[in-house]
DNA sequence: TATGAATGAGCTTTCATTCAT
DNA sequence: AATGAATGAAAGCTCATTCAT
């Protein structure tokens, strides 16, 4: 029963993401919603309260599904270069993926810039991702690849804020062919801020 | 006649960013946007088309006036350090006003993301903003301090990408007195990409 | 202007009334008073802020009307069995007003019986035919028609609970011809009770 | 089996009853009926065939009880007078109870005006009650404590309009301090309505 | 018998847009 | 030029009812 639920909620948020990823998060309806899931409306009322609840639990539900991809990326890896490495594959993961999901996270950055739910959300997985960062250069200093008084915290903050302008400047640009382009332009900016203290 | 119309239009369109800014950008009704503007509706459809018309020329008219302020700054500079440090002061130029900029700008991207008009002025400001950072990069190259081989046009994109990455991360942590920090680390990240070849 | 506005309201008040009337207050739907008002839908919302304000005014509308003519009624006569015959004639108007205006009547005290904005409203109603009670009882106290020993508070009371008591019971009968006699024993009733201490 | 079955629609009436008390007749749900029952929603369906039936089936219900009681109150008395005074008690029963009750059944009454099915079992309830009071006042006449030439069918329903306008006048005020002055005032005027011819 | 997931009709409300003045 | 009354499409939401289990 719980589990049939649990699978429900599952099917009408990946609906729901696939549904603000076309129509965008304003203009989106809970018709739009029902309609990708392929159930009727009133289910979509059914296991949400209301549209707000969904559409949040959206951002929280793709946020920890992205976070834990990248944190398994890096897990898998021993070395500093190495994790950052595999850390920007899976950033960078393919233009069709970055794409669906920057659309998706933009508007919700938008959102977030005045709904305090939103921005909670968001703040939770800007943590997680500094932490990302923060384990990369901890390490890199315990090896030696990165300058030992690089401010940590800091730096981890930069990481990411170079990530997301760089994956939104390209988002805004158009062209999926420019994705490898931002990737290696990324990496490279990131490895420099590493290792200059 | 013509001119009264232009200062109308004017009149509106400032009148439409404050409203977006405090009502957000899906929120804001053109009632909003004639009670900013002190005048009746149907002042506002008098002069515009329609409702995204508006918000076009918005983003249209916000943009170039941010580069105007943004190109007039490192004008005034002769080196490259000294315009660097001119563009940083007008681009992180104080909390209230980062705040409701990147408030309404973030709306845009939300909207840009899926709206070729939008995106075709935002490609625009991005043209803007990249030369700047060209001609930055390009004097302290000529100046020597910068290395010479650095790629100008890849540098110049990153550079807007930390800018917008930083106001970003800042905006959505909402803590204005973080401000400070974001201006300093990502003046610091220029820096130093500047710096490395 | 002004005076535009408000024959506006009153037109759509009536619709109401008359939408109330032949649907009920709980079926009734603000589609329906746009028909009966031969408006659209959103004039409806142009004038009123919301449902629940259209249909207290509406209560406020018609107990206040109907007060009006039976104080205007009493007002015309002289002596206390003048003014009493002449308030029943008022009061029992006609099998159709009283079908209409009862219909609606009962449909607001079942609200009222639960919202205090109703409830506040017909207690201001029920204050004013009390006074109408304690007028005729008092003048005809003086008179000497009615005993000077009678307690003109309560029995101005009863005047008018026997009076909704009776228009309740006739109006749920669904026989119009009873109306007559619904309309001679009330008046036969209340006189006793005004004529016995 | 049959039992069974009976007792389950006994116990859904009985949930339906306090449902209506505390949520009102328009605004009450099936789901509420079937909280209130701890049953849940499919048992309400099982039992009644649509939600009319189920209020329609309370109506029933309800009066028949209040009749019931009433009769039984009256019926253990011997005299006109000490069955009336039987009859008062039961009927201004307690400010709780009363409240509870006439709440719902000014619901009715106000559906009954539109509804003929909720109309003719009101019809019904309206004959008994007039009964009882036949019942009194033949018994009056035949004691000789009522005058003799009291119309027996139009006094009784005087009665009954007096309880019913007490009963509703007292429910709008609001106050459940003057429960006691309208059950006396509402003896009082009954009691001169009888011996007054 | 009993459950509650699923449906969709129908409601209130908002608001861009039109247009008579 | 300017107003704001009027329109009605479209949205979110509620809930009686159905039906597979």
């Amino acid at each position: 029963m719980k589990k049939k639920a649990e699978e429900r909620k599952e099917q009408v948020l990946k609906a729901a993401f696939q549904a603000v990823a076309s129509h965008g998060y304003d203009s989106v309806t809970l018709q739009d919603i029902a309609d990708h899931a392929g159930v009727s409306k009133g289910v979509v009322h059914y296991y949400f309260h209301n549209k707000e609840s969904i559409l949040s639990e959206l951002l929280q539900s793709i946020t920890a599904q992205i976070y834990e991809v990248e944190y398994r990326a890096i897990s898998g890896k021993h070395t500093a270069m190495e994790k950052l490495n595999a850390y920007m594959d899976c950033v960078f993961v393919s233009p069709e993926k970055n794409k669906k999901f920057y659309r998706v996270y933009v508007n919700f950055l938008a959102q977030a810039s005045r709904n305090p739910v939103y921005q909670k959300i968001n703040l939770a997985f800007y943590e997680n991702c500094w932490n990302i960062g923060r384990e990369i250069i901890t390490l890199g200093k315990k090896e030696g690849v990165f300058p030992i008084d690089l401010d940590v915290d800091t730096t981890a903050k930069m990481m990411r804020a170079m990530i997301d302008g760089c994956l939104t400047q390209w988002l805004m640009c158009g062209r999926d062919d420019l994705h490898d382009f931002y990737k290696k332009a990324c990496l490279k900016s990131i490895s420099t801020l590493l290792q200059t203290s």
